[in-house]
DNA sequence: CTTCACTTTGACCATACGGTCAGGAAATGA
DNA sequence: TCATTTCCTGACCGTATGGTCAAAGTGAAG
């Protein structure tokens, strides 16, 4: 799992490096238990022995389980702005909307145990990122409702509720991650195929482009 | 859900009433434990003191906790496929569709607590209910598949995958219950009105019946 | 070499958890 | 009334978990 042909680095300091190789082994290994048995079922021995290290040099890099599962759902938090993007800068519904399906679905294929994490999270009452719908995330909806509106006001899309649409575009998008074993069972136990993807992403974008009369 | 129609026994049996009003009282309170901690975060003695009893009553009902959490997934699979009956019998998408819609929608805001131990459960593999997954659900995935692809055959609505049109109404439908708490949060903390989940309603059906070139 | 900060880890601890059990309470039937 | 079955529950148990700690290892700077 985790080489060490890390020799990159031989000056910019061995301690620094060996630091953050360390807190990437684990943050993985944890997302990935957190993902597959939720933050009750996780144990600090599960990550120990998936990151292959032993559990006391986990307590070492993060203080308490609470503190790594928080610096797990933080990373994701980013990846999924840093990914929303794509929603700026766009002429209208089609480019905006249509990069927009097409990076969150590659997010869902790409992170799909950041997803779950998120949405456990969520589900859970968000506990721990609380403040951050309140502020970011909320920022973030608004802004792209006064998008959307101002497409809707420009007759390039239908009247649509804003909001609403942009439930449907994540519950969609993250249905592949979160609901992934779900799907892999409904296609004879296989993983879907790039062609799959290719195919989910187009069928997602058409229904959602037509459906508010983008095209 | 369950009337006491069940007069089979001499009398109504009081024996009868005080065993199903517990185990009733058990599986609720369950339910509502396990998807606000999930399976490893739930613990019997939250669970009793949700139901009122002490601990050692629900072990006299239930054997194990698996075999607690097993009875309350089983139950709410069988809501979801009582309701999944909308789709037959409908003369085409619109009335099909627009119908599974609502159930579902209803179903998400009556039963938050099972949506989310249902996606809880397959997010974590399904390790309980793995068979009803390649039984009953492919089954019914399949026959929901047959009716959609005929009203395509028909010219009743524009040739769409079937497969990702049913992911696009499960994530959407069951979005509004597993993502309440974001949601609630993005409504400035207020839970939806029933205005508000007849605009939901209403943006849902809008946008898919239009996407699938139905309407 | 010595020092010193950083890293590693086996052993250990207090707690909390799922589950058990014995014995009593309450309902039912004769 | 008594006998029998079902229901209830405080007390208890073995285990596993999150977390601690002291001692040892490591490598770079002086």
């Amino acid at each position: 799992m985790a080489p060490d042909a890390q020799i990159s680095r031989l000056r910019p300091g061995r301690r620094t490096d060996i630091r953050r190789e360390n807190e990437r082994t684990i943050l993985d290994a944890a997302e990935k238990v957190f993902a597959e048995a939720g933050f009750g079922g996780a144990t600090m021995q599960l990550i120990a022995d998936m990151a292959g290290l032993p559990k006391a040099n986990l307590h070492y890099y993060f203080a308490t389980k609470e503190d790594l599962y928080r610096k797990v759902v933080q990373q994701i938090f980013e990846i999924w702005l840093d990914a929303a993007a794509c929603f700026d800068n766009a002429p209208g519904p089609v480019e905006g909307i249509g990069a927009y399906v097409d990076a969150k679905m590659d997010i869902s294929r790409t992170y799909p145990h950041g997803s779950k994490v998120w949405a456990s999270e969520v589900m859970h009452g968000a506990p721990v990122i609380q403040d951050y719908l309140e502020t970011t995330l909320r920022d973030w909806t608004e802004g792209r409702i006064a998008v959307i509106q101002r497409w809707i006001d420009e007759g390039k899309m239908a009247p649509v509720d804003p909001r609403h649409l942009l439930y449907l575009l994540w519950a969609t998008t993250q249905h592949y991650a979160d609901f992934g074993h779900q799907i892999q069972t409904l296609n004879n136990g296989q993983p879907l195929s790039d062609r799959h993807w290719a195919e989910a992403k187009a069928s997602v974008k058409m229904i959602v482009l037509r459906g508010i009369g983008a095209i």
